[in-house]
DNA sequence: TAGCCTTTGAAGGCC
DNA sequence: GGCCTTCAAAGGCTA
């Protein structure tokens, strides 16, 4: 496997990529108190975005970075955590936001003190990014769940152009691919890597960007790294670069990918791709696949399946779905009204991350994604946003949230233990509803619950759609909640 | 192993 | 404006 060897600033030696984290350590669990904070943060962006543009510039919003640290990430230098367990302050945590695997660093400027002066740490767990840092979200989890391999994948989780942007050092993120990742919020023990890209033309400071800008918008800038491959031994290697890319952050370009037939030694790392049959293959291919945002139904579901996994028992998602569905309909209009305003707040900084983004461009893209995941094992969990804040939207994480006492448990509150139930018929499906008539013909207003609420985000009642088969089933039936219609 | 199933909502295109 | 299609998540199931 080349090295990506270059001049003495060479980002990516190895020699500069070095804490990794041992697979059976264990993690932290995540800060109450940085969680609240990046709670702030999110509803701050939130509302920005509600509310008339302040005449404040970005790099005024930005949390200023520490000089020491800073001046460290212009050398280039890498910053690792001692070999102790250190008393984070919650900096990795599970992005709340499960609509995307994040993770994400709340606030990295608190953890200057404990570099070395050569910029290292003794060798351990994490490594730190050597500044101050708003908000950043790793993509991960996909990544992490489905690699059986005992390896680890390090990519770049910033594109150039963001990098460019926002002014940061390109991070790399290690996977621990052992790790059970299968839960909302299991990825504990995501790796850090800073390397020093800062050297590789970062003409802006660190902080004169703040909000992500929409790859779309940008001119593509091919990645000096590339990836990285660290194998089970934690030994980092590079991978040259995809030829011409410009991964945003939360995509992996299709080019990306296994090249059939070429022999490489991990099964997890991005090749290049073969040239297309056409031009304008190549260039559907290059787009980064940006997913939609989560309307309220998707979040309400992505909180309450497993509950009703757990309760229900059952496994298959159609059937879930059904169970969540009637429920869904069960639910009252406040109830509702707090996913539809999640999922209105969703679309906004989706949109504010992805101006040029439509709904249009992914179309077609989902069976191709499945291909080549099924080439590759790897591109479709790799496709996970990783823009910036974007975990910044959710002030109420449904997922996240799932254990919280603070959750309401609104539709799964039932008595009715599994026990009672009975999962066996629901084997027996219904009649497919097909929603080819009538699906959005009627859009009626929400719920409203503030005045903040825009048409777009109405919910549509049970009229709206074509009335579901009706379910007796008790786990069709909602729980009896003291606040249900 | 690719695609289906199943749900609701959003978005975009077409007429 | 109404209708239609596609996608978003999820994982078991099926051809």
């Amino acid at each position: 496997m080349p090295q990506l060897g270059r001049d003495g600033d060479d980002l990516g030696a190895n020699d500069e990529l070095i804490a990794f984290k041992d697979e059976g350590e264990q993690e932290e669990k995540p800060n109450v108190s940085s969680e609240r904070d990046l709670d702030d943060v999110k509803s701050s962006l939130v509302n920005e975005s509600e509310t008339t543009n302040s005449s404040d510039s970005e790099a005024d919003r930005r949390p200023k970075p520490h000089p020491d640290v800073e001046s460290r990430a212009r050398h280039g230098q890498l910053f690792q955590e001692g070999p102790r367990k250190q008393h984070d302050t919650g900096l990795f945590q599970p992005s709340p936001y499960v609509g995307y695997p994040f993770f994400m660093i709340s606030d990295l400027g608190n953890l200057c003190s404990p570099y070395l002066t050569n910029g290292a740490l003794a060798p351990t767990g994490r490594t730190y990014l050597p500044f101050q840092w708003p908000l950043l979200d790793i993509p991960g989890r996909a990544a992490i769940r489905d690699s059986a391999a005992p390896t680890h994948l390090v990519r770049l989780s910033l594109s150039a152009t963001h990098t460019q942007l926002v002014g940061f050092p390109t991070f790399l993120c290690c996977y621990n691919s052992r790790e059970d990742t299968s839960a909302p919020g299991s990825l504990s023990s995501v790796t850090l890597i800073c390397s020093s890209i800062w050297e590789a033309g970062m003409s802006r400071s660190p902080h004169t960007a703040c909000y992500p800008v929409s790859p779309g918008g940008m001119t593509p800038i091919p990645h000096p790294l590339g990836w990285l491959l660290v194998s089970s031994g934690f030994s980092p290697r590079l991978v040259p670069p995809p030829q011409t890319s410009v991964p945003h952050p939360a995509i992996v370009p299709a080019s990306v990918k296994q090249e059939p037939g070429a022999s490489h030694s991990h099964p997890l790392l991005p090749c290049r791709k073969p040239p297309s049959t056409s031009e304008h293959d190549q260039e559907e291919e290059r787009k980064p696949h940006i997913k939609k945002p989560l309307n309220a139904f998707m979040l309400y579901m992505r909180e309450e399946r497993p509950k009703v996994v757990a309760q229900c028992k059952v496994k298959e998602s159609a059937t879930i779905n059904q169970i969540l569905g009637q429920r869904w309909h069960s639910l009252s209009k406040e109830e509702q009204a707090k996913y539809y305003d999640l999922a209105r707040k969703e679309r906004l900084l989706h949109s504010k991350l992805y101006p040029n983004w439509s709904a249009r461009d992914n179309y077609g893209k989902k069976k191709k994604r499945k291909r080549v995941k099924s080439e590759t094992q790897l591109e479709g969990e790799m496709t996970c946003l990783s823009h910036l804040t974007h975990t910044q939207l959710s002030q109420a994480s449904p997922a996240s949230s799932l254990d919280s006492p603070a959750t309401p448990t609104t539709a799964l509150a039932s008595p009715a233990g599994p026990a009672q139930l009975q999962p066996l018929s629901l084997t027996t499906k219904p009649p497919r509803i097909t929603h080819s008539v009538g699906r959005n013909a009627v859009t009626p207003g929400p719920p409203t619950p503030s005045s903040t609420d825009t048409p777009t985000s109405s919910p549509p009642t049970a009229s709206s759609r074509s009335s579901p088969q009706p379910l007796s089933h008790p786990f069709f039936l909602p729980p009896p909640t003291s606040s249900h219609r």
